[in-house]
DNA sequence: CTGTTAGCGCCTTCAT
DNA sequence: ATGAAGGCGCTAACAG
């Protein structure tokens, strides 16, 4: 059984509210702290977040919801925030809705449930109202990665469509004319603005649109291969390709390497994210970078600023990284045909 | 403010112990019973875990510490494992020690004072010293993949002895006699069984054990990456090779392409875990698997069944899983010398 | 089957 | 600076 205010009250002869006040920052005589302290060490005490919580409504559990544990950048950016905020006093209790909007609700209720002090999440269903009911219980938000259509709050993103443009414009460069995307399903927040980025570069750059290089699939390795092989199994196939997410690079990848297609001698290819996937491919792939710490732990300190109280309930703050372009040898002029 | 038993209370006239019933699962009067559900729709009640934890000592909370979140086969048991006690009621909070045995001690502590009711875990220090912290607090523990040394307890692990001895057999029957190993550092559980199977195995198919192609550097792709450059720069370097995890694996695969290493011709290869490796590298690696989704499985059953009591307090059971060999192209007879 | 009551461990006025 | 007392929301005897 653990010790209570009470055994620490026998051993002292202190009262509940003194030793109270030891825990919560209260001034009291040295001698009293330094028997109450005494009395921790033999108690091996520890306050009863339970009871703690009963009278604060505190937690200290930030809940996490994201689409799906198994990706690279969602677990980069868990990582990080777990660490910021467990030095701050904040555990993480994860859910992943495995890309299902039902299971995504049902998450959030449960993390509710659980009493979180605020929730980080990914939004999968694009409008994101199921996150309403998260205000209605006063527990604040802050989405990482995608906006939501019908949910304002604090948040922060990166500047998708400037993928988009990073990718035409480093292939243009090399002088490619026939550009294809591999994004994922229309109603990502992320997929569409990388798509809508890089039609508007193909146009910035004078370069034709052609609606059929312009390619949807999973945001899977796997819908990343079918999307290749559709992609490449056309007549005129593109010279240079765009994969908007990891995943959807890692498939491009391995079709590629499947079909015998050599990078970058029949196509250039830029992917995203994860500088591993770049250096383990041959040639090393170029890459559109996502700033994944700073996106963390900016997510980490706009929750703990709500939790303290230091901003306005009202206001919602969105944060927007730049992304970066980093080279490989995945990009070269395009073959004369 | 959330609504209570009282509110209920007001809105039906029932008692507070029938209302408690209610949610506890105790026989009622069908009227009475509508009349509640009715009130909890009308005042969005949800029971308060705060309160409900201070009387039961439960927070259906599991607690899991990990040495890296950034490891492809820690996130996956972990999905597996969340997605399987949630569906029981449990919401996991996780902590990553960055393999640093003191921040283990502390995030134990951590989970600890967050009341956690078990943990589950993957024990970076290879002795487990710091369990016995939790076991003083009657918090039941569960070991994955590691056994440790000075605290028993119920685990799940893999036949970690055969993957060495799959390898070995495999590279064997190719026609490979000088065999090089590149494990893990000395005191981690795995790395050492894997490292003991593989030279059990030399000996058994009486091959040459030549220590200086025992390898162990640390479980990273940097780790790997260096431990294959010196392995491959020696004057006779091995013919084959087993990677005894997956970074390692990764790690060699990116030195071998700058090397200029052919895998198979040159080299035969066999890595570990992580199916969608074998599948982007070219050609197809041959890789020991271990079952991730039975392990999550089945150590989450395991808490389950400490939690609901039904297993002997003082007995602990160790769950071992068998390997298996995906065969893919990057075996083959070594080269004619 | 339902109601009354006394805590669970901690925090917070209010006195002293 | 310290002590006494009530209550946070729920549960579990115990009566009825």
């Amino acid at each position: 059984m653990a010790a209570t205010y009470k055994d620490i009250q026998k051993e002292t002869g202190l009262s509940l509210s003194t030793i109270s006040k030891y825990f919560n920052g209260g001034k009291m005589r040295d001698k009293n702290r330094k028997a109450i302290e005494k009395a921790i060490q033999k108690l091996d005490f520890r306050v009863n977040e339970f009871a703690r919580g009963l009278k604060s409504r505190r937690s200290h559990t930030i809940g996490v919801l994201i689409p799906e544990l198994i990706s690279t950048f969602h677990t980069a950016i868990i990582a990080d925030m777990e660490e910021y905020l467990r030095a701050n006093g904040y555990g993480i209790i994860i859910c992943d809705c495995h890309l299902d909007r039902d299971r995504e609700r049902d998450a959030l209720t449960f993390l509710l449930d659980k009493m979180v002090d605020g929730i980080i999440t990914v939004p999968y269903d694009k409008r994101g109202e199921h996150l309403a009911l998260a205000r209605q219980r006063e527990v604040p938000v802050v989405l990482i990665d995608r906006l939501a259509s019908e949910f304002k709050t604090d948040a922060v993103i990166t500047d998708n469509e400037s993928a988009g443009e990073l990718a035409v414009g480093e292939l243009a460069a090399a002088g490619h004319r026939r550009l294809a995307i591999l994004s994922g399903p229309d109603g990502i927040y992320t997929m569409n603005r990388r798509m809508e980025g890089f039609v508007q570069a193909l146009q910035r750059h004078a370069l034709p649109v052609d609606s059929e290089l312009l390619m949807t699939t999973e945001m899977t390795a796997e819908g990343g291969y079918n999307g290749l092989r559709r992609l490449m199994e056309r007549p005129d196939p593109p010279t240079g390709l765009f994969c908007a997410n990891y995943e959807i690079t890692l498939g491009a990848v391995i079709a590629l390497n499947e079909m015998g297609i050599h990078i970058p001698d029949q196509l250039s290819l830029i992917g995203m994210d994860n500088l591993m996937l770049s250096q383990l491919v041959h040639p090393k792939l170029t890459l559109v970078m996502q700033p994944m710490q700073l996106i963390a732990q900016s997510a980490a300190q706009l929750m703990l600023d709500r939790l303290q109280g230091s901003v306005q309930a009202a206001s919602s703050r969105t944060v927007e990284f730049p992304l970066t372009l980093v080279r490989g040898d995945s990009v070269q002029p395009p073959a004369l045909v």
